[in-house]
RNA sequence: AGGCCCGUAGCUCAGUUGGUUAGAGCGCUACCUUGACACGGUAGAGGUCUGGGGUUCGAGUCCCCACGGGCCUACCA
């Protein structure tokens, strides 16, 4: 069978067709009662409005490489893909779309609305999830969920009533973060602060019945409009005598009283503050306790209302200036100082939140956030990075009731009703037939929907069956691991760790990685409306999905990354590398078989099993080498992989793949592979495609495209399907040798010795000359001769003579030492003198320094006893080496500056 | 205001409990279109780890201070 390879690694061709294999073969669908240790993972579901970019992008890759290194482990793993329904995103996709068309959603009726997005939602909603498929995540798409599905649904109102029940959920009126374009209430933290340069009004408020003034100093004026009471401190000697008093409040020519409130700053502004209970939080609790009325100056979308006065009607900015501009008519604004401050965005809609009094349902979070800190606390999940985890403490700690309910049509319809006759409330799983306080039939229930996170904050049992004991939940409850960005930590990891163990009584994941953040060149975080995004779709198109995820695996790191495009065609020209190594074995095997041996023979599943394979009793040196540099490397990638450390496994990866296989192995192989001794030449056949095969399945988690690709050309046992349902390889013991590697390593150094010689002399690459070797270590010695036509070879010697260290004449030629050995190129034509003598002299500095500070070190008594002693013997090993080294340097160096 | 992180080669970053001349990718220099690969090969140049102080036999690694950059939490009008 002929074998048609591309010159060239395109992904393009390869990607789609294995894509749609993995979903249509079904080939990552779990099974809970499988054998074997389990690994499960969620998802973070992402938005049903979204569509994939590169934080998804990094976040997927890492699920999916642990999920296929897993898997190929023999692990019972579990994958699973699911969206959020995004309440406030969706709901203005579908408002801006529906204006679009001209068409009001307020005059649609709720109803129709939900319709509407729901039909939205079946059409362009979950890009997402058709772009895990293209990019092939290991996902089980049988059990893929939605946040607002009918059984999600269910639970979450399951959880909601429990709540209720358990006093953890209430009702309550008190100031809200309130945004006027939304016409929603906010959590705390959909509220992002922003420090930005504002100013600081100094108003005067005429004292009632006398003519003085007490100057109040505001952010906000307009507020200034709702103001039921100034308050000084107790204990301020300025204003003493003026508590109790009343103040004239300009504009609105309304009295009101000078209170006094330990809260207030002395040393702020002018150590008067105005009081707005219904505009400011501060106020807000003062007012409470000075029973205060509470003056609403503003409308649901911003503006001034009737309370207003005459600048009812202006938005809240206008009414700003215009007030401004009064109060300096009257003669009231004293002064405008600079001030910055934090001020508060809603992060949807990036206007400035309002502060509001309204009534909204809450959940109670001290109690469930004590056994959530314990949980974190005892290790029983495990953060990594672990600095998170006092971010965590400290948010946790000063954990605030949660605002739950929000003004919007597209969610979990709160499970609330409310009697016509009393206002009862009846909180219940299904919609009830009677008021459950009075038994009136007429019941309205609660118009609002729930925060998108409180369903997001069950993800991990709820797709799982609970609360019923399904085998699934059985099975893959608590799930192994988590991992999102750290920017959703307090959102949603918190509250699933709070919600988790509130309802399952165990811990919802036994660890959680937080990554970093992709950040553009500059460093900014990339921004989809500034244009600094990049698409990560579009650059898989262009370098290869196998090569994107191989560069965020090898960048991902704790402190956040900045997208370059340097790194992924690195990753592409990795790729290529393999495409390339592969094009190798399959070309000259063509060649091969036209002897009569079959690919089969050479290379069949149990072939492969028993590689390295020997020659006369002996596994050749190169693949005693290359089988123990694999085994190091699968080693190195276990332990990197179970602690997180995507780019240390796939750095090691890359370093075998191409420093060790394709330059030194597939080089050194090259003529055994057309050794006219057909057995040796079969037994370098099987152990390459061993050792080929072993590095396939080593490096599939990170590029399973390419992977997949190649491994469907080697043969496999009947009714194999996929790569990734193969054996991750494991290293095995036979497999490890010390000595092949320090033996491969002594080879390695002499030929790059003689090479850059060569390099030196600026010899023709291809002339062919003679060299000579000498070493005192007898084993060297025997290995150098042993090896003697590779090195020739690597070198491109006519010739290695091997002569006594007597006969070496360091005099002459181009000489290249270490300690263990010397070379020599016997070339009339000699090295640049100049260059070299300062390549000696650069050479002979550096050792020097180093072996002088180890001679100090070694010489100090203190030292000798207190460090370990492998440290000193070590030391000392090193230092003779060096000194030996430095002799030879010193010793050529003199030759050349007395010679010619 | 409190807390956290970072500052290592021209660029982007590694560097695991302190220990032997500090690593990678990209870029750069020289040579090479050699039958897998120019998305390549070979050989090289290039940091003393932001600055200062301390602990230690020994510090890029631990502690303190300063400078520079970033992030999170917070109701200072």
């Amino acid at each position: 069978m002929a074998r048609e390879i591309a010159k060239a690694y395109e992904p393009q061709r390869i990607e789609p067709r294995w894509a749609e294999y993995w979903v249509k073969e079904e080939l990552f669908k779990a099974d809970p009662g499988a054998p074997g240790p389990v690994f499960s993972i969620v998802i973070p579901p992402p938005n049903v409005t979204g569509s994939l970019h590169i934080g998804h992008m990094l976040d997927h890759t890492e699920i999916d490489i642990l999920t296929r290194w897993h898997r190929m482990r023999g692990y019972n793993t579990l994958y699973l893909p699911g969206m959020d329904h995004a309440g406030i995103s969706t709901q203005r996709v579908v408002v801006r779309k529906l204006a679009e068309e001209g068409i009001d959603y307020r005059k649609l009726g709720r109803e129709e609305f939900e319709r509407r997005v729901w039909k939205w939602k079946e059409e362009s909603g979950g890009k997402i999830t058709e772009q895990m498929r293209q990019i092939g995540e290991s996902c089980d798409w049988s059990r893929e969920k939605f946040t607002l599905s009918p059984e999600m649904s269910r639970v979450v109102r399951d959880v909601f009533v429990r709540l209720y029940e358990e006093k953890l959920i209430y009702r309550e009126t008190r100031l809200v973060n309130w945004c006027p374009v939304c016409l929603t209430v906010l959590s705390d933290l959909e509220v992002v602060h922003e420090e930005r340069q504002g100013h600081l009004w100094h108003i005067k408020y005429p004292v009632a019945g006398t003519d003085q003034f007490v100057v109040v100093a505001t952010t906000r004026p307009e507020t200034m409009l709702g103001d039921t009471a100034v308050a000084v401190h107790p204990e301020d000697e300025r204003y003493k005598a003026l508590i109790g008093k009343k103040v004239l409040l300009p504009l609105m020519k309304r009295e009101i009283p000078i209170i006094s409130d330990e809260m207030v700053d002395r040393e702020f502004g002018t150590g008067a503050v105005k009081i707005t209970p219904a505009h400011d939080p501060n106020d807000f609790e003062v007012g409470r306790r000075h029973k205060l009325p509470e003056i609403d100056v503003m409308t649901d979308d911003g503006h001034m209302n009737s309370n207003a006065g005459v600048y009812a009607g202006l938005d809240r900015f206008e009414a700003r200036k215009k007030i401004v501009e009064d109060l300096k008519a009257q003669g009231l604004l004293e002064k405008i100082t600079e001030h910055a401050t934090a001020i508060g965005i809603c992060e949807r809609s990036r206007t400035i939140v309002e502060p509001r009094i309204s009534t909204q349902w809450f959940c109670k979070m001290k109690p469930l956030a004590e056994p959530a800190i314990a949980a974190v606390e005892r290790g029983e999940i495990r953060m990594v990075p672990e600095n998170r985890r006092e971010e965590y403490f400290n948010w946790m700690r000063n954990i605030r009731d949660w605002t739950l309910s929000r003004q919007l049509w597209w969610g979990h319809r709160i499970p609330a009703w409310y009697c016509g006759e009393h206002q009862h409330i009846t909180v219940a799983r299904e919609a009830p037939a009677k008021c459950a306080t009075c038994g009136s039939t007429k019941l309205a229930q609660d118009p609002d929907v729930l925060d998108t996170w409180f369903s997001s904050g069950l993800w991990p049992f709820s797709t799982l069956g609970w609360p019923e004991e399904t085998p699934d939940f059985k099975a893959y409850y608590p799930t192994s691991l988590l991992i999102t960005g750290y920017e959703i930590l307090f959102f949603w990891v918190a509250r699933m760790i709070m919600l988790g163990l509130h309802f399952t009584g165990k811990v919802p994941f036994r660890a959680v990685y937080l990554h970093s953040i992709v950040r553009t060149p500059n460093g900014e975080k990339m921004s989809k409306s500034k244009g600094t995004g990049i698409d990560p779709i579009d650059v898989n198109r262009r370098f290869g999905t196998d090569a994107m995820r191989f560069t965020l695996a090898v960048t991902a790191s704790v402190s956040d990354v900045i997208w370059t495009e340097d790194r992924i065609q690195s990753s592409r020209n990795f790729a290529n590398k393999i495409w390339n190594a592969a094009r190798f074995l399959f070309v000259n095997l063509n060649k091969f078989e036209e002897g009569g041996t079959k690919l089969e023979e050479l290379a069949a599943p149990e072939v492969r099993a028993k590689a390295p394979y020997a020659i006369g009793g002996k596994v050749p040196l190169v693949d005693a080498w290359l089988f123990a540099r694999l085994a190091e490397t699968i080693e190195l990638v276990n332990v990197a992989l179970s602690d997180y450390r995507f780019h240390e496994a796939a750095q090691g990866v890359y370093q075998f793949f191409w420093g060790d296989f394709c330059d030194w192995y597939i080089e050194w192989v090259k003529p055994e592979l057309q050794n006219a001794d057909r057995e040796r030449a079969i037994v370098a056949w099987k152990n390459l495609f061993a050792a080929f095969d072993a590095a396939l399945r080593l490096l599939h988690p990170f590029m399973p495209f390419l992977t997949e690709e190649l491994w469907h050309q080697l043969p496999q046992k009947a009714g194999a399907k996929s790569i990734a349902l193969d054996r991750f390889p494991e290293a095995r013991a036979n497999w490890k040798n010390a000595s092949a590697l320090s033996q491969v390593a002594l080879i390695q150094e002499v030929v790059t010795a003689l090479r850059a010689i060569r390099a030196e002399l600026k010899l023709d690459p291809k002339k062919k000359v003679t060299a000579e070797f000498s070493t005192v270590d007898a084993s060297s010695r025997d290995l150098v001769q042993a090896n003697r036509t590779a090195i020739e070879r690597f070198a491109v010697l006519s010739e290695l003579r091997i002569v006594p260290r007597e006969q070496f004449d360091a005099k002459s030629g181009a000489v290249r030492s270490t300690a263990a050995f010397d070379v020599r190129f016997a070339y009339s034509e000699t090295v640049d003198a100049t260059a070299e003598k300062a390549r000696l002299k650069k050479e002979i500095e550096g050792l020097q320094k180093a072996s002088t500070s180890k001679e100090r070190q070694l010489g100090d008594e203190t030292f000798r006893s207190r460090a370990p002693e492998k440290i000193i013997k070590g030391l000392e090993a090193t230092l003779a080496e060096q000194r030996i080294e430095l002799q030879k340097l010193r010793e050529r160096l003199a030759q050349l500056e007395s010679g010619a």
